[in-house]
This record gives structure tokens, C-alpha cells and sequence, in this order.
DNA sequence: TCTGGGGTCCTATTCCTA
DNA sequence: TCTGTAGGAATAGGACCC
């Protein structure tokens, strides 16, 4: 297939990745906070580290590493809660700054894109001037800094950006570049002398494999024959990783991405082990995520259910319909029947829904009088008997039983239930998430679905925990 | 002193069907 | 009707990204 689009060699690709943008966000909102090691995540002792400044960094912490790990390397840290939608709304002016240079913005993260800037620089300059300009922007509309790869691939755009960011180290903190460009006849010399796991999809496992056959930098990966890494990695990932090495990364900036699945999960502050106490978590989810498929228009076929369990091991379980269903209860049908395939013969440290397989909710279905109108009692789930179906003789029936029965619920549940989900939906658009949910949680202390940003980053740590301070 | 949550993509295996 | 085979879909698990 021929590029239309003209010569690779032209296009001009940057990458815009805030510095410590959560923690920047913090900073800007409670300046007693700057110069400080400050840390947005879960604080409890199953958190994670979301985002922390530079000056935390100057301990070793990192994102993604355990609160506790963190807390350990630097005692005198600021823990700060994430507050999502505070993220939600610098990033949107990050964006409109973007959207101003070119409609041609893939959006990664809150904060971080791509731009294709090849058709704007006849109005606005080459690349790098356009960089300039949009770290210029950003600090002085948002009061934020960003670092900005300037290359003609997202490969490299993506690893300048890296290059532009500061350095954090015992001795101190290191001013960046801000802005790094890459000329096409330089990549090579910029590519292979970074290490493997510089490279995007070479991650901790991936890395050490081929650390452990001598493969440190980018340079010893592109001197490997192609086949050879298909064979160690598998087809898709050694071509890919052959391809970047030797600099070949076409892929285009693509501006809307739609989504493939929606899910929630959440990790327990202790291990559970209750069957029915889990299911209750279980719906909880399931409503939180069908309210959010629902509000992107979406219906889902494939209902899939995760559990990891206290030994860290991670099973998922998931059923595809035959049509797209994006009622809860209809959703959570199909939930419970999976969720009782689950072993528990260990503690549950998370559980997790997921929605995939989109398609168009059919809300068509037209309603004989044999069918069963009332709403089934306790909202989603399998729990009691309903007529209207037939069950099985038998007390205790086969995972491909409950799934067939689930099957038949879900279509029956998604046919009569698309007003009420339409009035949920209205209710909670006007009131809020909370004002309305199934009626089997609305008794359950600690029910109540967590919004993103509440603990995003872990189970927060107890209100009055003593020992919350080694 | 231990590992979040929201996702995407890939691979291997199993099952079904022609 | 049985068997072998091949392809596709579904399923499960894992690696990776921010």
C-alpha cells in the first residue's frame, strides 16, 4: 500500500509529555507544597505511587512503585491523594493549547500526545519552532513545564521528549533541554546507545530476556538478524522491536481512538474471602461500568471477570453473548454466573469487571405478555428464582448450565429493563452517581462505587492508623 | 517490605464447524 | 458414520503502556 500522505522522510512528529504532572497540578494548587518531595498516590500499604516531584525523585522514588517502598526511601515525603478531575481539567486546556496547532493530536494519557505537526508548519514554522512555542504556551497559560521530542516517527519523538525532561539524582536536580529534536540523519546515532528497555514494549520481562542474551542497548538489538528475535519472541513483538531498532516506526498519529473495552476493578485494603460479600463488590462494579459503556453509547457482548488472588495469581473468566447487552442487571447476570466459576480456595485481594466486544445495545426487543416486567427483585445478579424461565432439576448445576441461564436472564433482563436504565441513567446525570443504585447494595456499608481519582492508586491508608509512620 | 487502575495487544489453547 | 484436518471464534493468561 502506497503513502499518499508523502515521504516519511517530511513528516514531522512531536511528543508533549508534562514534567510530574500530578504532582505539578498539586504544587500549583498549594504552593507551600513547591520545592518539596511530593507524592500523588494510594497511601495505604497496598498503594502505588501515581506521580511525585522532581525533588522525590532525588530518593529513588519513582512511579508505580509501592507507597511503602516510596515511604521507606524518602520518610519525609508529602503524601497527597490523587484528585482526578483536578488532572481532568488541566489537561483539557493542555489539549486546547494542542488543538491549536493541529487537529492531528493523539492524546496518550491526561498528559501526554503525540502531534503531527507536518501540515502546520507553513503557518507556524518548522518543527522545532513549533515545539518551542507550545512549551512556551503551556508554562505560561498553565503554569505548567512539558518536555517536547521533536523527530519524524513517534518512536523517536516519544524518546527525545525523554531526553528533553530533567534529571533527578542524589546530588541534585537537573535542568533539561525542554525541547529535543532529532534530524532523520541522526536517529540512528540517538536510537542505539540507549538501553533495550528504553524502547516502547520492552518492559521488565521482556527486557531481562534479552539482557540475559547479551542484548543491552538498542544498537545490539538492530544487529540481530529479525528472524531470530521472531523466534525467541514471538512473530508480532520481534518484528516490531526489529523494526524500531532500525529506526522504521510508521505508524501514524491517529487523532480519535475508540475504545475497546471498559472495566473496573479494585484492589481490597485486606483479603476477602466471602463469597457473597465478593459478589456484592462484584455488582457494584458491574453497574459502575455498564453506567459508563451506557454513557459512551456502547453495549458490550463479552462480560469478563478478574481475581487476583493473595498469593498475587490472577485468574479472569468471561462469557461472549450472541448480542450486546448494557443493562446492569442483564451485565451482572452474566457476572454472577461467571463469578461462580471462581475458586476460592485462597483470599481475594482484587476483583475486577471488564466490558468488551462492542456493538449496538438492541433495546428493540418487543415485550410479550409472558414476559416478566418487574424489575428482578435486588437489581443484577443471580439471585433469586424468576419466572419466566426454566430451571434445571438439578441443585447444582455445571458453569456451562449457570451460563446458558445467565444467557437467557441477560436477554430477558436487557429487553425489559431499557426504561428503567434510561431513568437510572437521567437520575444520576441530575443527582450524581450515588443518588440511585441496585437495591441489593443500597444496605452494604462500603458499597458505594469509588470514582476514578478517589483511590485510583490503591486502597487509601486507615483514617487513624498509628503506625501509618514507621 | 511488595507490588493500582484503566486500558491494549499478543499468544496459546480449546472448542466448534465445515 | 467415523476420522482427520483446517480455520475461526472464544477463552485464558500475560506483557506492556501511562
Amino acid at each position: 500500500m502506497d503513502d499518499r500522505s508523502g515521504p516519511t522522510s517530511e513528516r514531522v512528529v512531536l511528543h508533549v509529555d508534562m514534567d510530574a504532572f500530578f504532582a505539578s497540578v498539586e504544587v500549583l494548587d498549594d504552593p507551600t507544597l513547591a520545592g518539596l518531595p511530593v507524592i500523588v498516590g494510594g497511601s495505604g500499604s497496598r498503594g502505588v505511587v501515581a506521580a511525585c516531584t522532581y525533588e522525590a525523585r532525588r530518593f529513588g522514588v519513582h512511579s508505580a512503585m509501592p507507597s511503602s517502598v516510596a515511604r521507606r526511601l524518602c520518610p519525609k515525603a508529602v503524601f497527597v491523594d490523587g484528585r482526578f478531575h483536578r488532572y481532568v481539567e488541566e489537561s483539557r486546556k493542555l489539549h486546547a493549547v494542542f488543538h491549536s496547532v493541529t487537529p492531528l493530536v493523539e492524546g496518550i494519557s491526561l498528559d501526554e500526545a503525540f502531534l503531527d505537526v507536518t501540515g502546520s508548519r507553513q503557518l507556524l514554522g518548522d518543527g522545532p519552532t513549533i515545539a518551542a512555542t507550545i512549551r512556551q504556551r503551556v508554562g505560561d497559560e498553565l503554569h505548567l513545564a512539558c518536555s517536547v521530542g521533536v523527530g519524524r516517527s513517534k518512536l523517536i519523538a516519544k524518546l527525545a521528549s525523554k531526553a528533553a525532561k530533567p534529571t533527578a539524582t542524589r546530588s541534585g536536580i537537573t535542568e533539561g533541554p525542554g525541547v529535543v529534536v532529532v534530524a532523520p540523519d541522526r536517529e540512528l546515532d540517538f536510537l542505539h546507545p540507549l538501553p533495550v528497555r528504553a524502547l516502547w514494549g520492552v518492559g521488565p520481562v521482556t527486557g531481562r530476556r534479552l539482557e540475559s542474551l547479551g542484548i543491552l542497548t538498542v544498537g545490539d538489538l538492530a544487529s540481530l538478524p529479525s528472524g531470530a528475535l521472531q523466534r525467541y519472541l514471538g512473530t508480532a513483538q520481534g518484528t516490531h522491536l526489529a523494526e524500531l531498532a532500525r529506526g522504521h516506526d510508521p505508524r501514524p498519529v491517529v487523532p480519535v481512538q475508540e475504545a475497546k473495552s471498559i472495566g473496573h476493578e479494585e484492589t481490597f485494603p485486606t483479603d476477602l474471602w466471602d463469597r457473597e460479600v465478593l459478589h456484592g463488590h462484584l455488582l457494584r462494579m458491574v453497574d459502575a461500568s455498564a453506567t459508563a459503556l451506557r454513557a459512551s453509547g456502547l453495549a458490550s457482548r463479552t462480560v469478563t471477570v478478574k481475581v487476583r488472588y493473595s498469593d498475587f495469581s490472577m485468574i479472569t473468566r468471561s462469557h461472549t453473548l450472541p448480542l450486546p447487552i448494557d443493562a446492569s442487571p442483564a451485565i451482572g447476570s452474566v457476572a454472577g454466573a461467571l463469578w461462580e466459576s471462581v475458586q476460592l480456595d485462597q483470599g481475594v485481594r482484587l476483583l475486577g469487571v471488564s466490558l468488551s466486544g462492542f456493538g449496538e445495545a438492541d433495546r428493540g426487543l418487543q415485550l410479550s405478555l409472558d414476559l416478566d416486567l418487574d424489575p428482578p427483585a435486588g437489581g443484577a445478579g443471580d439471585g433469586g428464582d424468576r419466572p419466566g424461565r426454566p430451571r434445571g432439576t438439578g441443585e447444582d448445576a455445571g458453569p456451562a448450565d449457570r451460563l446458558a441461564r445467565a444467557e437467557e436472564d441477560a436477554e430477558r433482563i436487557q429487553g425489559s429493563w431499557a426504561t428503567v436504565t434510561s431513568a437510572v441513567d437521567a437520575i444520576r446525570a441530575r443527582y450524581g452517581g450515588a443518588s440511585v443504585g441496585p437495591a441489593s447494595l443500597v444496605e452494604s456499608d462500603g458499597l458505594r462505587v469509588r470514582g476514578r481519582g478517589e483511590a485510583q492508586w490503591g486502597p487509601s491508608a486507615p483514617v487513624a492508623d498509628p503506625d501509618s509512620e514507621d
